[in-house]
DNA sequence: GCTACTAAATGGAACGTTCCAATAAATCAA
DNA sequence: TTGATTTATTGGAACGTTCCATTTAGTAGC
């Protein structure tokens, strides 16, 4: 019946009649003990009030089953899904992972892996935030601890990654918007301090060239990865002199911003000017016009940053094959019909 | 230079020429050092890779600096905006809180409760899975841990709770519609294993007696509480052999799902058919039609949590006030036109 | 030169667990 | 019976820190 001062094994050993060793044993599920002790010890255990304390445990066992996960923006739901899904893997293997969100500021990153790290995690999953100097790491590294990235990686870390293929994704859509008869397209939001931002802009770089549309006319508007910044990006875009057509966001809450930008000038998102999103959210598929996202699977990404981890720690090792996610282009309403069916001057030549 | 076993504080004594003890006091900031001597120690606590061992100290000190924060439901922006409060205030107060999610399920959130345990946390600020059981917190209670539900609370428990004033939010809301002109309300979504769900109800039902609308006319429409659960209800009601015309609805998810569901019909949400929404999700803003919705502030419901906590750990006491916070129905487009001055006959004895 | 005091640094015990080596009890082979 | 083997239990040392009681060195007062 709980005392004041915590219970120890001490106190269950006396309880039951035991010997501290005996409880430990018993603690930690070991067949040597004859099974009427076990129960006896068991119920010593709940009489006494025990918690087990964990710190003392791993003094001497260095082995801590607490893996942390390192989150840049929990309220983003990209990535609150990716958490969701490693917690899913964690949670089959009897680990309980802990979540930290660094609010994509570094200072404070540093802070949550101190602490971590104090706290004496057997692993770490990271999704970095945005302005991480390189050497944020070097001190984890050396530590041992086995580290991996996931949905973003750093410039020039050897620390292994899982992220969807932005690259792929990127090119996907912006085909996507040539097939439609665009021929002349803007990326929005995003800045170049983020590799991510690369990858994709990479990706619709290399759609436009290869399809033919000229460094011209595949223009890039940066900006903030949030709705507000995509009303800004819009904004920006329509207000150029020779204005582009279609749209492909750095993520979805961008290409929310840019359709809500879109209706407030009395464009209709679609049939006016074309938006692709990326991520895929839930949101994508409920709004109005539904939008035309990729989607990255980032519940998916997360089991296997949690499976790669896990075998990380298994095999004692600090080193793993990086694993780029697929992704796909999900078509919905937010790129509207063909253009070229609709309108057979659009795009090409306009002298305006 | 980081040795492969990880380093004490004994290396860095040996490295900085002094004793075990005053590493031990530089570490912990003690004025007792000579500032030559305690530079000299940091200086050996960079050279030798030193990860500070919290378990360790943990078994001496008994006070952990690490708060355990337990969510139901982490892919939800609104309790994800609780948490990114709570750490807003713990990170000031220097402490790093560990977050936890539950995935509404109570088996899991026994486990997670009882890792944090293990884990040796100052406090606990949970928001409770749905159909937690009354004893859940016995133990934690006795062992004289300091616990503080936040959004949520459990049914006959004396733990202190932060959260909205729910019933006079659903009460205002109810009495907008009211006002509005409606006459045949309904209320979405939610099911009575919540006390949150009764709290809200019990609002929506004492502004319609207080209003003048009878027990008959204030229909109740349980289901989940998901897009997709507001999609159902709106079915439901609008099957009735006298259906409603407006919903107050369990959280903005399910209105979400009912106005949804409204234009699949060919309905307009608003004109033909009035929603309030509840929590006010940043998302609300931006719907088509934004949706009205009652403000519940969970980001500084959950700063208020954090720092009742804080109290509750520095003046080590079990106990504290609870904290009803304020809310405020924000009026946006999804309620229409003032009905009575738009169809006079509208809502009573109609009998179709 | 002595005591009295302050400031700075130190050694040892303790915290709650695990793990190893050792013991005790029970069974078996001869 | 004796010794060997197996099964069940146990004591002690160790893990990395903190904190208390001491020690050591330095300064002041007379």
């Amino acid at each position: 019946m709980a005392n004041r001062a915590k219970a120890t094994i001490f106190d269950i050993a006396r309880e039951a009649g035991v010997s501290k060793s005996t409880v430990s044993l018993v603690l930690q599920g070991s067949g040597l003990i004859r099974p009427e002790t076990a129960s006896k010890v068991r119920k010593a255990i709940e009489d006494v009030g025990y918690v087990y304390n964990r710190g003392a445990a791993n003094l001497r066992k260095a082995h801590s089953n607490v893996i942390g996960m390192v989150i840049n923006d929990l309220t983003n739901p990209f990535f609150a899904e990716l958490a969701v899904g490693m917690e899913r893997v964690f949670q089959s293997a009897g680990i309980v992972p802990f979540i930290a969100n660094t609010a994509e500021n570094p200072v404070r990153q540093e802070e949550v892996l101190k602490s971590l790290m104090e706290q004496g995690v057997a692993g770490l999953i990271v999704s970095p935030a945005r302005g991480t100097t390189p050497g944020a790491f070097r001190r984890i590294e050396t530590a041992g601890l086995p580290v991996v990235f996931a949905m973003r990686r750093l410039p020039e870390s050897r620390i292994p990654v899982i992220a969807p293929d932005n690259h792929r994704g990127a090119y996907l859509a912006t085909a996507h918007l040539i097939g439609k008869g665009h021929r002349r397209l803007v990326f929005f939001g995003g800045s170049s301090d983020l590799v991510v931002y690369h990858d994709r802009l990479g990706g619709f770089r290399e759609a436009c060239e290869t399809q033919g549309i000229s460094d011209r006319d595949a223009l890039v508007v940066e900006g903030e990865t949030s709705r507000r910044g995509g009303i800004a990006c819009l904004e920006t875009a329509l207000a150029m002199a020779e204005p582009p057509t279609a749209a492909l966001c750095f993520n979805d809450a961008v290409a929310f911003g840019a359709m809500l930008a879109l209706r407030k000038r009395g464009l209709e998102p679609g049939t006016d000017f074309a938006i692709v999103g990326f991520d895929d959210v839930a949101e994508a598929e409920h709004y109005m016009p539904a939008l035309t996202s990729v989607a990255v699977d980032s519940a998916g990404l997360g089991e296997r940053a949690a499976h790669v981890m896990l075998k990380m720690i298994q095999s004692r090792t600090t080193r793993a094959e990086d694993h780029i996610g697929a992704v796909n282009l999900v078509v919905r309403e937010s790129c509207g019909p063909d253009r070229r069916t609709r309108n057979r001057t659009a795009g090409s030549g306009s002298t305006n």
